[in-house]
DNA sequence: TACAAGTAGTTGAATCTTCAACTTCTCGGT
DNA sequence: ACCGAGAAGTTGAAGATTCAACTACTTGTA
């Protein structure tokens, strides 16, 4: 779609300046996640399921709430469910019901998921390095921070509207 | 995982810093997209189809080669050919053998995409307005711009390095 | 021209994700 | 104490994506 031809639909277009920031920052961002994604197949882990398991192994005990486990790592509960399962498989968790609420339950990381991840992170930092904070220099570094802590707080706050 | 449980194994563990800039960056970017995705949902389409008929629509003769299609809407070629059996279907594209070169084919958006992108691009440009652009300064905008672009740059350098 | 190597694209199977339904349990009000 | 609304988590089916294999064709080279 160019300007031309749908201006008249919508309240207001893109200039050509901001469809450039924002088709850079999304294309970026893919190829960001691509690439560690790519980075971390020699581990046999997805980048979403490391953050589980980073998520886990930084929390207390190594275990946490399913839904809060959800909630940090960016998605459904119903999508950690079936993962979990999968990393059960692996041995890298196991559940264990919550005392407290019996509805509840708590994925726990085991001896084996600490290893696995253990034995990524160091590649992994590599690869955020390498594919990204390399490219950055320090002022670029707090701009970013700052922008998306912003952005996040927004998105927070628009949450679904 | 922590500083202190893995520096030992990394040639260089992330400076807390740096952290905080990547992790703004991942969650925020996944939650962008998500919350767009989303928006879309409306019009029946996902961004990723979003973008296979926004570049279609950009094209001469609103027709490209299958390759050159997934590589601008960054997707595998077997995954961008399953995407177009599915349009296909819905209507919004055909397929056109290449005469040229008799292994290639062509994606040709139809009318009735040309309408479907149509109806969706204002919302869809609102949603990028409200989930990320309006959140940006001027100046911020700019960063971003200059910034994404450069690591864009250097991501294809390394190309899969 | 003929052949080897590589490119374009598709396919099916395995895997992953989404979606809605479902069970079980908690909590606030009465 | 009980009820209804809502929260936690799981499940299975449908749909999407990946991966490797495959066909068909092109290209460079001898």
């Amino acid at each position: 779609m160019t300007s031309k031809n749908a201006t008249s639909l919508s309240a207001r277009w893109l200039t050509a300046s901001e469809l450039e920031a924002w088709r850079s920052f999304i294309v970026v961002s893919r190829r960001v996640w691509e690439a560690l994604d790519g980075d971390l197949a020699g581990h046999d882990l997805s980048l979403s399921d490391y953050e589980i398991l980073a998520h886990l192994s930084e929390a207390p005990d190594r275990m946490m709430r399913m839904s809060d486990l959800a909630a940090q790592a960016i998605m459904s509960r119903s999508r950690l469910s079936h993962r979990i399962t999968v990393m059960e498989k692996a041995g890298w968790v196991k559940r264990q019901s919550c005392p407290t609420d019996k509805r509840g339950s708590f994925a726990v990381m085991t001896a084996k998921g600490w290893n696995a991840i253990s034995a990524a992170a160091p590649d992994h930092v590599d690869s955020i390095r390498k594919r990204f904070m390399d490219h950055l220099t320090q002022s670029e570094q707090s701009s970013i921070e700052k922008i998306f802590k912003k952005v996040g707080e927004r998105l927070r706050e628009q949450e679904g509207l």
